[in-house]
DNA sequence: CGTTAGCACTCGGGTTTTTTGAGTGCTAAT
DNA sequence: ATTAGCACTCAAAAAACCCGAGTGCTAACG
């Protein structure tokens, strides 16, 4: 019962996946011998699957059919029995022909990155930007547009910008707005994001500050500027997956749909993976954070210089290539620090 | 056989289109008779019926079952039948409470007036940004990153704002990207993008640049800001119209989806729909742009003062609740061009 | 003992057949 | 002009049926 997996049942085993994988369909004895060049006949093959069915590694969907791969037996996969191919030379050309292109804004490189894994690998691309919280102020600029409305303009070390147009209650003169800007990047100098706001507050509450209507209106345009939201998400590709045959099922593409909408979840655990450097898989429901039944996750972290600064990576069926998407998502993500590092 | 569509016909042919809009299923003569309290049996409205098939108006998908509408149909309807609800107050409000909420940047308030639009219409929303082209010039402005990379920020009037992240051939220091951009800021102002790109082209030319290193280098740099792509096309709530009987089939479903891939079409589609202000209406295949057979979209522009800038609207299904989506489209647009209007 | 051939059995999925009922067109009566 | 009546049609749902891949088990075999 509690029996250790002999080597034999890891081939056979995976075999098995390596089948599913490319089929879809639940394998059977029968295609095991022949597809995989195994000395054994089928009775052999059904005896051992018997056993790998008792150890949790298979399920059959019914009595009289062939028998599919349980996460369980996916994360011994790719913990202990694929080896990791090198990336094929085709999707590397492509990973750098498209990246080249870049000059583009922080944002437009992730979602072009985003797509580019998608089409690589032919599932879904995913890829967060970096924590705005996390980001090093770098300088805040006001411009005057028509009426009384202003443009903020926040610029990180990093290059990300936020800005924010403003609606002021009266017009504000352009040499204020001036000063006003010089005055916050001199009291915002080098601060995260994070500490900028404390910063602010700080300053709001401070004496001198009190009684300088200009210095206060400043803060307070400032603060508005500030973005409060979590760092965006570059989800791309989902109609690859639905030409996957587990969604050919219209109710699930419509689940899969519906839980991709509400990005939240998805960020929340790709929050998670920032914390561990390299390349991660999450499995199914694994991560029951999302309800991925059927859904597997392979992240990488990548970095500016030597922070790491956001995740990437592709979602794709429990039933996916890992050893062809995994090398993708590493090498993507090591080109991508390596195009925002500082050099 | 050419004959004039009698008024009854009118009626009858209103109420089997507001019923398969209610059902999506094949209207017939009793079902008819029994939700409008016409005063007539089945059998004349069969006979009447009859005549719409022959008119074009109807068809049946075989023999013996209802009709559906064909576009011909709808496009009748939308012109003299339907006469346009105000909008329903709790539409309103929602618009309403959720415009309140911007003070963040264009895109993204234009990104959260397409998720509005998709989730008060229930179908999909969309809206195109303004034009860069058209936009016109206000500021542009260098900053300084970490080693040779400078982030370049263009303004705009409308507060559209463009950033590059720009790699230079060697480091180029502060004082110099100053003089740059107030180089550049007087050269270019109150042009149009289009206009600027035309100027920088004469000024790249002229002599006294020729020599003056520091500012052909502006000019370079300007050059590589200014984006040549397309105004932006924000898609949302797709997921909706899953739920729509009509893409129930997983291969429709998935037509659906690869056709919006692409967006290049529908922004042909909208792109036309500018030119004529106001609410418009694409039935079917109409415009066969877009191979949106059973499809439907309307659309209205929207303004930043005097100047129609962009379009947004709703795309759904042929059968989509004209009488309720057409008022969420027309007061979405007036409320977006009021929150744009400059005042 | 591990392996294999043989065999009875299962059961999902595809195919054909049947049934059902909403809907039609036509005709005759009002 | 309208309507009741009726025979007819036909897609879709239900039922009946078949098929075969696949299983578990047992017994034979090297």
């Amino acid at each position: 019962m509690a029996e250790q997996l002999s080597d034999r049942g890891k081939r056979i085993l995976e075999a098995v996946i390596e089948d599913y994988i490319a089929t879809a369909e639940p394998v059977g004895s029968r295609t095991v011998t022949r597809s995989h060049a195994l000395a054994l006949s089928p009775a052999t093959v059904r005896n051992v699957m018997s056993e790998l069915e008792e150890m949790g590694f298979l399920i059959s969907p019914h009595t009289s059919s062939g028998r599919i791969p349980t996460d369980k037996a996916y994360r011994l996969y790719v913990n202990s029995i694929l080896e990791v191919k090198h990336i094929a030379r085709d999707n590397r050309e492509e990973i750098q022909r498209r990246c080249r292109l870049a000059g583009k804004d922080l944002a437009q490189v992730l979602q072009e990155t985003s797509r580019l894994l998608s089409s690589t690998s032919s599932y879904m691309g995913v890829v967060m930007a970096p924590r705005p919280a996390a980001n090093v102020f770098r300088q805040i600029e006001f411009v005057k547009l028509a009426g009384r409305r202003i443009l903020a303009i926040m610029v990180s070390q990093n290059g990300t910008v936020q800005n924010r147009l403003i609606q002021t209650e009266e017009e504000i003169p352009p040499e204020d707005l001036v000063r006003m800007a010089n005055y916050l990047n001199e009291l915002l100098e080098g601060l995260t994001i994070a500490q900028v706001r404390e910063r602010l507050l700080e300053e709001m509450q401070s004496e001198k500050v009190r009684y300088d209507s200009m210095m206060s209106r400043a803060l307070c345009l400032s603060e508005q500027t500030i973005s409060t939201e979590g760092p965006e998400l570059f989800l791309e590709g989902q109609a690859n997956i639905l030409d996957q045959p587990e969604f050919a099922d219209a109710a699930k593409m419509r689940d899969v749909f519906r839980a991709f909408e509400k990005k939240s979840t998805l960020l929340d655990l790709l929050d998670r993976s920032m914390h561990a450097d390299g390349v991660q898989i999450f499995i199914g429901s694994e991560s029951h954070l999302l309800n991925m039944e059927g859904m597997s996750l392979i992240t990488s972290t990548y970095m500016t210089g030597k922070d790491t600064v956001g995740v990437l990576g592709v979602i794709g069926p429990t039933r996916m290539g890992y050893g062809r998407v995994i090398p993708i998502v590493d090498y993507t993500a090591k080109l991508i620090s390596r195009l925002l590092e500082a050099d």
